[in-house]
DNA sequence: TTTGTTATATTTGTAGGACAAAAGGGATTT
DNA sequence: AAATCCCTTTTGTCCTACAAATATAACAAA
């Protein structure tokens, strides 16, 4: 079974139990909702000791793709997507190149989701935002405090109505207010220069291209307002 | 958030020690590199038995965060992000309201890395997709192989030059191709319909407005491009 | 017969011991 | 000083044991 009989052992038993347990859901057409056999019937299936089928069982119970309770049996789930995402997004383990991807993936997202913005958005919604802005307090140039900033753009997900896609923008938080936080010297001078440029976009000028109906538009001023993050990730790189 | 607010929210021993492993590491500001305590020390620290600890640890080694090697101790590691995410991105696990919303990502990020696309694009990358186009077969309307639709947007992504992007569009696509062969009834009518629309866009079509670095252009098309993965299931859902 | 209660057996969660394999560190030899 | 060998530590794996939960069977009551 194990061709890699050498020194350099890079898979553990549990990575194979874990590995051929999905390969058992696959084979039988498991769904959420069916249940799997026990943990002894595993450790006869497989040939292990009892703890390695709990520590694969424990991983993909983590990933919600399991349940397990006494007795009842362990079932198949619809994991939630992000579970392990999760876990992982934490700006202190990622390196600068990393956090630079992920913000590229923010630009992408937001530019990406004016599609379903300008076709979901209600009049609602914009007095929504209105009031959102006119609660904010800037700080220095265009500099709004973490909890403003993020508050206008989840709206704008939520208005864009994909629940996976907020939820994604939601674990990103961290990761930019950790950058944010750590780098906020760096911002101030590229706000400056934008502002002089006049490539400054605040939030009121992306709701102003929302109720002008103007996607193109909204599109290109998402994109200037979120380039200071960008332009700091790309400057602290090529640095670096 | 993704917590099944069932009745009876149990958390495990094991849940706890890995809560209390990324409190550890956030404490002592751990960062890639720096070795954690074994795991007897855990062990005494959480006053656990050493099954819940293994349990745990083998979690965040299966996520990345940790390494272990025997002897040297573990380690912490900067975790491939998307490590877990691949694990639960099974199709035959989802329901299709949520690869609906993975699909409407994919819109959005399509249509987002336009931004990146347009300003990296090379000749030679026009040569590559020219090349893709050419060697392409349809099969009825607008109807590629899984493998000639996947290594256009794929060289769209490769170009647009965010390996985190493509990494994810890569993941997700055993869900879209797993749509695809279950359901390609389906998009033979609705592309006719689009056909007859004369809103029926191709990868040559995506590819002139490259040409034309036309880049508003290029996410209208796109977005059209992919709309029949879209309607089917948003009919899919509402007839559901 | 049906319903309610109790007892039994099964299964997961947790603790802890044992041993093999790997590898660092130190002692020994050349 | 360099190479070699031995000892010890640490992880990976197996095993036994027991507590808690609960499905199932057995039994009692209506």
């Amino acid at each position: 079974m194990s061709n890699m009989e050498s020194k350099f052992i890079v898979t553990t038993l549990t990575d194979q139990v874990e590995a051929k347990i999905i390969e058992y859901i696959k084979e039988n057409k498991l769904v959420p909702g069916d249940s799997l056999p026990n943990e002894k019937e595993f450790v006869e299936m497989f040939s292990v000791g009892r703890n390695v089928v709990r520590e694969a069982m424990s991983r993909l119970r983590m990933l919600g793709i399991l349940e397990s309770r006494t007795k009842r049996g362990i079932i198949v789930k619809e994991p939630p997507l992000l579970n392990g995402f999760r876990k992982v997004l934490d700006p202190q383990l990622l390196s600068v190149p990393t956090i630079k991807e992920l913000m590229g993936m923010r630009i992408a997202m937001e530019v990406g989701i004016a599609e379903f913005l300008f076709t979901n958005v209600t009049e609602k919604d914009i007095e929504d935002l209105e009031q959102i802005i006119s609660r904010q307090q800037a700080i220095g140039i265009n500099n709004l405090s973490i909890e403003d900033e993020m508050q206008f753009h989840k709206r704008i997900y939520e208005v864009a109505g994909n629940k996976f896609i907020l939820n994604f923008y939601e674990l990103m938080q961290p990761v930019f207010v950790f950058a944010k936080h750590n780098y906020e010297s760096y911002f101030e001078p590229i706000n400056k220069k934008l502002q002089e440029s006049d490539e400054l976009v605040t939030h009121s000028d992306l709701l102003q291209a929302i109720k002008d109906n103007d996607k193109n538009l909204y599109q290109e001023k998402i994109r200037k307002h979120l380039r200071p993050y960008w332009e700091f990730l790309y400057n602290f790189n090529n640095k670096k």
